[in-house]
DNA sequence: TGTACATCAGTGAACGCGCGTTCACTGATGTAC
DNA sequence: TGTACATCAGTGAACGCGCGTTCACTGATGTAC
């Protein structure tokens, strides 16, 4: 089952619609994102399109999808190259953000209403999470909160980790501020504020981690 | 100086057209708001609203000022019933989210790119975190941290507030926590996770004042 | 290797739609004498 | 209190625009014998 030469043209030039409209997405807000526009980006007329995507919708859901994955393969080739320890995730989800801020938006932000995350996106948020837990393996998780006993018996979520609830309890914190921080600072609300993002970032990743600096 | 009923009646329908921009943004979403379809709801011609906002981008600017101020707002009423208190702040912020979620995003969700924020925001903003700083007046700050030596020469969001950097700190800490939690929580995020959030909410407010429950 | 046929990428015209915005106007409401 | 005039809310027609999407088509590329 080899590739045909067709199937790699189409394969290509999906990929560069998708790139098209990530630029029209950087550059104006996923709302703006049209067919015809890209298109004409192209050099191509709008209705070509529909060979490649049966409408808008599909094609943003795979936007969607593809952003999610690129989150979590950044994770992984950061755990790769550092170790899996949860400072190493952390930094590698504020650098993806700060690099590709509309495409964590497209995760994270605002929701259409009426629109629904693809399926599949359970699926890598369980990855993602996954890899946290992984990370967090070894971390003593502190006094036990009456939350680790809710959390003891809602942990669908982590999948079967068998981690214990303070780990699991530890794993949300981390990834909630962090989402907190990094969605603040790439919806541009420190700007006036004076103060170093990556400071304030780094002093909370430390604070969790029982790493206070200095 | 008192108004005339024509200042009143203008006023009136000023507020009457708000009212359905919010109701067109609760149902799908802040781009979809169209002067026309709230034309057309309140029973008049399109070009009539052009008596009341300049243009679209006038009657945005007014909703995204409107709902800052709601939120002070909220957390005034809040703090003025259950006293100056940081987790009375912050349960305030997270019930109003939830009231009013597409307001809440309107103020801290996805940027329109190019869009910026009105003249004003700023002083609300410091007006909000003014507030926090007040609740935290006899928190004790804990462990002196890298950080708080950078805040304490970047502190010109806290606006003369001679708070020691520490409170700076907690309270740029709380705000950063309570909002990654509660946009999490407002843009579904923890839906399919199965666990409470409001218990997560609070374990995580509880933790940062050093009330660790149970 | 050459011919006949099937597949399929891309075109151009057309559809209906709703948008923001302008303009010259009508008719009601308020003001001045 | 009544009349003359100014103010101003709202209308309807019109503008150009870009959108998503359909359809019947052309012409190039690949496949089968």
């Amino acid at each position: 089952m080899s590739t045909t030469p067709r199937e790699r043209y189409r394969a290509q030039v999906r990929a560069e619609i998708k790139e098209h409209a990530w630029a029209q997405i950087a550059e104006a807000g996923a709302s703006a994102m049209s067919l015809n526009a890209i298109a004409k980006t192209m050099g191509l007329s709008g209705p070509a399109l529909y060979r490649y995507f049966a409408n808008r919708d599909e094609l943003i859901t795979d936007l969607v999808s593809d952003a999610y994955r690129q989150l979590v393969d950044a994770f992984r080739a950061a755990v790769d190259e550092k170790g899996s320890d949860p400072a190493v995730i952390a930094h590698a989800m504020r650098g993806w953000a700060l690099a590709h801020p509309q495409r964590y938006f497209l995760i994270y932000g605002t929701p259409i209403p009426g629109y629904h995350a693809p399926a599949g996106t359970r699926d890598i948020a369980i990855e993602l999470m996954d890899m946290l837990l992984d990370a967090l393996r070894d971390h003593a998780p502190g006094a036990v909160t009456a939350f680790d006993d809710h959390l003891d018996t809602h942990r669908d979520w982590a999948s079967g980790n068998d981690s214990p609830a303070g780990v699991l309890r530890t794993a949300l914190r981390l990834w909630a501020r962090m989402h907190g921080l990094i969605s603040l600072e790439i919806a541009g609300h420190f700007d006036t504020m004076g103060f170093d993002p990556a400071l304030f970032f780094e002093s909370e990743v430390d604070s969790m981690l029982g790493r206070s600096g200095r």
